[in-house]
DNA sequence: CATAACATACCAGTTGGACGGTTTCGTCAA
DNA sequence: TTGACGAAACCGTCCAACTGGTATGTTATG
């Protein structure tokens, strides 16, 4: 009866907010603080209307994953777009992509938190690892090298040690850190 | 006024077996498993049991926490006594401490994954901040150069994909890269 | 006017935790 | 040696708040 029901109806941007608010949440309070309740309240949406976008709590953090990663595939490809040579593109596009999220605005570092925090429910792990194995597949002909995977495990140190602010690194070694790595994708 | 009322007294024991059932809950079903009820009926303890070793919910996570950090400093210290270089032997011990998981039996993996887990809930990952901030000066004379944050920053992506099982690394190129970030210790 | 996009009301089960009771243990005087 | 006694180590119950989810509305939109 209230507010939100007059608005006009906006399903797509409901939708978006409220993966939005289930993002902050759980980077801001922690996996135990993510509840529909949490979630519709926070959104100014009603719990009614949550269930109808997202049918069970469960569907909710999928929904919320998948779009995490269609967010990483999308930066991915945009950095594989403006690389010109195909060796070792894809660890360097994935590279970027990890440490892009140390220089974006506000946003983004709840994102990787929130990833992490997701990458403990079991069963979202499992969609984790069709991911990688999809790329790993994918890019078989040029990021198959050893010194690939050892960039790629280096990126997600970085990646890991940027959303827990454990910041021990100064920007002039950071540098020279990311150029020795871009360094081994083209061997 | 049932079982485990008559048996003799081990607080300790007792204390020792809620934390290792509250990282086996977290581990396997997820941060949203550990919840008192789950935790006391798993390990045969009353929920009044339970609440008298740990004061609150908070209290046993933080208590579960600081656990896992004493062995990983009893592990780390273990690898330092057994090095007789200085220079760059926080930095080998901690490299050595991620990769032991990989390699050790059972309940290991558990550990590092609850060690994930834990750091998901924004009041522990403080802790871990304190715990790194204080090695960083402990060893600053010795661990303190570029390279040695760049084998620590690896060795947590190791332990990263080892938890997250994203093993696409063989034996030999695994050995290779150990001895690689090894001698970057003693630069 | 049919359907999608919401809201409101309600439910049964679970949650963290308070509370008061019972049993064992350490210790220290007699 | 004993035995009293306070403290520590448990147990079982109760509760208010919250949980995910259902069922049934009401409103907007094509």
């Amino acid at each position: 009866m209230s507010t939100a029901h007059h608005r006009k109806k906006q399903p797509l941007f409901v939708r978006q907010q409220l993966l939005e608010v289930a993002a902050r949440l759980a980077s801001e309070k922690g996996m135990t603080a993510v509840t529909l309740d949490a979630v519709s309240g926070a959104s100014g949406v009603s719990k009614g209307g949550l269930l109808h976008h997202f049918p069970s709590k469960n569907m909710l953090l999928e929904a919320l994953f998948d779009s995490l990663l269609e967010r990483l595939d999308a930066a991915i490809e945009e950095a594989m777009r403006a690389d010109p040579l195909p060796h070792g593109r894809f660890t360097r596009a994935y590279l970027h992509a990890c440490l892009a999220l140390r220089d974006q605005p506000q946003g983004t570092k709840d994102w990787a938190q929130v990833t992490m925090v997701l990458l403990t429910e079991p069963q979202l792990r499992q969609r984790w690892h069709a991911w990688v194995r999809e790329r790993s597949e994918e890019y078989v002909g040029t990021d198959s090298s050893v010194d690939a995977a050892i960039v790629r495990l280096a990126a997600d140190g970085i990646w890991l040690a940027d959303l827990l602010g454990s910041h021990d690194l100064d920007e002039s070694a950071r540098q020279r850190l990311i150029d020795r790595l871009i360094e081994l994708t083209r061997l």
